[in-house]
DNA sequence: ATGTAATTGACCGATGTGGTCAATGATAAT
DNA sequence: ATTATCATTGACCACATCGGTCAATTACAT
């Protein structure tokens, strides 16, 4: 029963998720420990189980609850008045790699999400992300400028090459981050690469200059 | 003791060590089970700890000889004769990627075991590889032809983000391949549009055309 | 028939699991 | 001061699994 999770000391409440968050990113559903849990949270083993009925009702309302969050977090930062696609997908990406910094224990906990294997988790998930992926995917490339570009084909193509591109970039500054301080990491000096990169891109795709 | 692992009938040896590969890719070290390991590899506890005196030495010697197994054949099937660097990568991809598809297993226990955090096993990486990557990573770029490249900052340059967009691009068609089929997956479309990639970076750094 | 090496699986103590529940503490209403 | 309500505790449960051992059995060569 979240409603009485929901009614209770903000701050604690958080405790508790965090806590939780950090044990399922790092050991997975199956593995994670609810005595970790309410040792790092700080509270008893019986309040865990009086506010969440069991594990799968926790980590589900943990994944719902952070789902929601950086979404709402991501669009709310995110520029829409850029109307160039290559430069909305670059500051989508600095955006994204800000977020990272932010809460690396969320993206953590989602990739971890992402590679689960129990049948629990895979239906929560479907449940959770077909509806709020779909939506967010229109909003991405809502109010773009289209009309540089060659034609339909070029458009397809250019969303492609971007995104594995940039999720290339993305993941080597990850590494490179967490390698060198494994906290966060300053992308000034990557990114003059990209730059370069989009300028490159731009020519390729677009009928002039 | 590996000696008498060794001498061992080769069909059983590989039983066992596709049965360890699989449970360590999947588990990790420390939740990994030896009691699984005996089951799928069809033996009994004893013999496994007979052949290796505990669970570290049976990794170690797991890892040891799986890098030198994909090294060996990935350098076997690495055309060297390509002196332009933008197609050498190219085909470095497409050898990576047929690897991958052809031993999915021991990728997945190689990216597994560059995420442990156990400190035995970070010992043991860190040993087996330094001088295994080193010598390699000279060999990935022995006879390339530099004379194209306006100065040496363009192919410092040229070899980062070769590298970040290949790696996106790999990650990308492999999470795809693992979404569609869960097994095996043809690049053949993908490529066309590294082709046109590729073209695109030829022009952004060699001196003409 | 004998010696040697390969192989078994029951067994060990230790540790940890998700979940329960009777008991206690705190708070507010009477 | 008494009572009722709710939050909170942590010892406890039965069970599962862990890495590792070892006396006993089987297979095989001499």
């Amino acid at each position: 029963m979240s409603s009485k999770f929901l009614s209770l000391n903000p701050e604690k409440q958080e405790r508790i998720l965090n806590a939780a968050l950090k044990e399922f990113a790092l050991k997975g559903y199956e593995n994670a420990s609810t005595n970790e849990i309410v040792k790092t949270a700080g509270i008893s083993k019986g309040l865990l189980f009086h506010y969440f009925n069991n594990k799968k009702e926790l980590y589900q309302f943990l994944y719902n609850h952070f789902a929601d969050v950086m979404v709402e977090e991501f669009f709310n930062e995110l520029d829409l008045s850029e109307r160039d696609i290559f430069e909305r997908m670059k500051t989508l990406m600095i955006l994204k790699n800000k977020l990272m910094a932010r809460h690396p224990e969320v993206f953590d906990f989602m990739v971890a999400a992402s590679m689960e294997t129990a049948e629990e988790v895979k239906e929560i998930l479907n449940n959770t992300n077909t509806e709020l992926i779909q939506a967010s995917y229109s909003r991405l490339f809502e109010n773009i400028d289209i009309t540089r570009f060659r034609d339909e084909v070029d458009i397809q193509r250019a969303i492609n090459i971007i995104m594995w591109t940039l999720q290339g970039f993305s993941n080597q500054e990850l590494e490179k981050a967490k390698k060198l301080n494994k906290a966060h990491h300053d992308f000034d000096e990557a990114f003059k690469e990209v730059e370069v990169y989009i300028e490159m891109m731009k020519k390729a795709f677009y009928k002039n200059v």
